[in-house]
DNA sequence: ACGGGCATGTAACTGGTTACATGATTCA
DNA sequence: TGAATCATGTAACCAGTTACATGCCCGT
């Protein structure tokens, strides 16, 4: 539901087409989510098929309007959190869990190579040029926030590896 | 991709029907990530289009096998890590990212209700009922597992917040 | 004249998800 | 007998995603 509630916010503001959302979506996340424009065009024709926003053409030139619909489900989104029940499927969490049930061997080879990873990841992230101080406009910005959400997310996955090896050692421990 | 490589993973061992592979995988994730059993078997047979299962049925009971091209694929997820580029598109990343074009007081709107909710959701947590400490079974490693990884992530996502909010404050104070 | 960006779309496919139908077996 | 669980499936829909076709306009 990304591409979907982006654009209903992007049309917040007032009405645009499609070409202009796609540019608009992608500067506003800083240039990292790209967007093939045919699924904006395809977003849009479901949207409105949803009744939440409309579309009117004067000149060739089509444009999209958000409904009052539109407005309501828009002021959900802003109010709405995101759900963890049911936890959402992550793929390093299945891929720990199963290898758990393979044994602890399995496991603890799956959780070091998912560690190296993401120490390099962090490590890339550390490198990376720092943008440049003379501009900071709302893409440069957005892009920063983007790599922030990254490293602490990164950072996170490694706290939690090292959570599963404590645990799997404790259980090891019960049942020798 | 989550179903998919879960059921692939569940069949590694040795041949399993559809029913089984349900409570299987309910089983092995802690029982909190549920599965509609319809959806083994679409999934099943889209394995089996894609040639990384066969169905052999015997006295009318049906069996699914990885074939050579099936435990190709599962090796290759096991080797695999979470790519991030192009970076996921993640509801709380969107949200704040959406919310920062609409103004930095829209901006910061959104991330205070987001904090709340998340401590919320943490608080939860701590006060979650410790598993019953004499049956440390697969299952309940599992489901902890689960929910530490909410926790960190939950931490992440404060973590997170927070630098939004940083730097949020720096850019004001470049362009007032 | 031509290439590149602007602009609009469509067809096709993917995996996830649910609702529903059907029948067998088990057990109270 | 009747409810619950086991067991197998199908039809339908959803959003995401890509590849492709079309044409316009503008600057070189």
């Amino acid at each position: 539901m990304a591409v979907r509630e982006g654009l209903l916010s992007l049309l917040e503001p007032g009405p645009r087409y499609g070409y202009q959302l796609k540019t608009e979506f992608e500067s506003v996340t800083g240039g990292v989510w790209s967007l093939n424009v045919g699924q904006v065009y395809t977003t849009l024709d479901r949207l409105e098929r949803d009744g939440l926003v409309e579309m009117t053409e004067a000149e060739g030139q089509k444009s999209y309007t958000l409904t009052a619909a539109g407005r309501e489900e828009l002021g959900a989104w802003w109010q709405a959190v995101p759900a963890d029940e049911p936890p959402p499927r992550d793929e390093l969490m299945l891929k720990v869990l199963m290898a758990i049930e393979k044994g602890a061997d399995h496991a603890l080879e799956v959780i070091t190579r998912q560690r190296t990873a993401l120490f390099a990841l962090l490590h890339d992230h550390r490198r990376k040029p720092a943008p440049p101080a003379d501009a900071p406009t709302v893409s440069v910005l957005a892009a920063q926030l983007v790599t922030d959400a990254l490293v602490v997310r990164a950072e996170a996955d490694l706290r939690w590896l090292d959570l599963c090896e404590a645990r799997l050692a404790a259980t090891r421990k019960d049942r020798p």
